[in-house]
DNA sequence: GGTATATGACTGCTGGGTAAGTTACCACGC
DNA sequence: GCGTGGTAACTTACCCAGCAGTCATATACC
């Protein structure tokens, strides 16, 4: 006896990791790798540390999986998106929209691809690299067209401008994460207006 | 005996405090606060670590005064530049300038206001909070004076706008820490190769 | 009885923090 | 010039909390 719950929840281990993923996405994404414990994850799941390394075998393996599920999913929407037939600053503004679609109800899984407190060697560091290079690749692509349509070709001034806007969209996510009760639309409305005050009414 | 070094080094309270900090605000802005080690810092500094909890009391007292010293500095700065007479995107770039030239040779200390690792809560968290709130205060005055000049004054417009453009600070901060041979001088030129592929010759 | 789902109670290590003592040096009286 | 006591600078050796990770065991169901 003694251990009234051992064994009794049954829940398939599909769901259970499902559930464990979302939490630990969560918590990973708000409070960063470092800042986050595997038994606060276990306790906001209701189970047990034990449970936990079962199914992932360690924290690293945990935050993994979490990379992996969400890496595709955000990868893969602004590969869709670049794969599209915009441009310049508008493949910027469908790209944002994309992501605002995509990660409403998930805003944190953004950052855990920009995670600075995440180990920078080992397995970790090449997951990471692979999700963050897909993007940036990604990123770096459409703004030398638009540098391109600027007259402008110099590779550190593509560097330095896709890593602004890899921070532009980090600033936007951040900031949509403190402002939980804006939609996603409302969020791409906000954008344009933004875009407006800086280059004028001429870019659509 | 036993103990051959201990008292004999002789360097005064100020200037090792001095050392201490220089070392203390490179490891906290490049690793964070979470991932620093007292111990490390200690080691760099050729000191046991006990010294430097006689000098600053903990690891967040520690953060505290490097904190105190690199945010006057950074603070001082930019209220410098907004007394001046640039208004909306010269205004930003002339703080751009400003920090490029006083940050040459620290350019880590402005990571120190922005880590994600650093407590949320107590003396550090205020102390973050009152140089946070000097700075954002500043780029709030400057993005509102910009969305003003371009007829928005929608406040969670100018909120968001705010956010970008330290986003925007933050990405131009850390490409820098990333490419240590860029001068100050080649930064500034940079920004404003950036600026005009986005805004067109037009705005200077 | 075999397997999937679970748990309480442990270990070991890392890192913040401390107690107590050591060395150098200076000021002062003689 | 020379003991002597006070103080600033500094260290070794330790404590302890928190957390990653593990072991043995328990329950439920086919």
């Amino acid at each position: 006896m003694a251990r009234p719950n051992a064994g009794t929840k049954g829940v398939p281990r599909l769901d259970r990791e499902t559930q464990i993923l979302d939490i630990a996405s969560e918590q990973f994404g708000t409070y960063g790798f470092a800042a986050t414990s595997v038994a606060t994850v276990a306790d906001l799941a209701g189970i047990s540390k034990p449970l936990i390394y079962n199914y992932f075998g360690s924290k690293d393996g945990l935050f993994e999986a979490c990379l992996d599920r969400g890496g595709a999913l955000v990868a893969d929407e602004i590969e869709r998106i670049a794969r599209g037939d915009a441009v310049g600053i508008q493949r910027g503004m469908a790209t944002l929209g994309g992501m605002f679609a995509l990660l409403d109800g998930r805003r944190h899984l953004w950052r855990l691809f920009f995670d600075p407190s995440a180990p920078t060697t080992g397995p970790i560091a090449d997951s990471v690299t692979v999700y963050a290079d897909r993007i940036g690749k990604l990123a770096e692509e459409g703004v030398a067209e638009l540098m391109g349509l600027a007259g402008n070709d110099d590779l550190l001034d593509i560097s330095a401008m896709t890593s602004v806007w890899l921070g532009i969209v980090d600033s936007l996510m951040n900031w949509w994460v403190e402002h939980p009760n804006e939609s996603a639309e409302q969020m791409m409305q906000r954008c344009l207006r933004l875009l407006t005050a800086i280059v004028g009414e001429g870019e659509k």
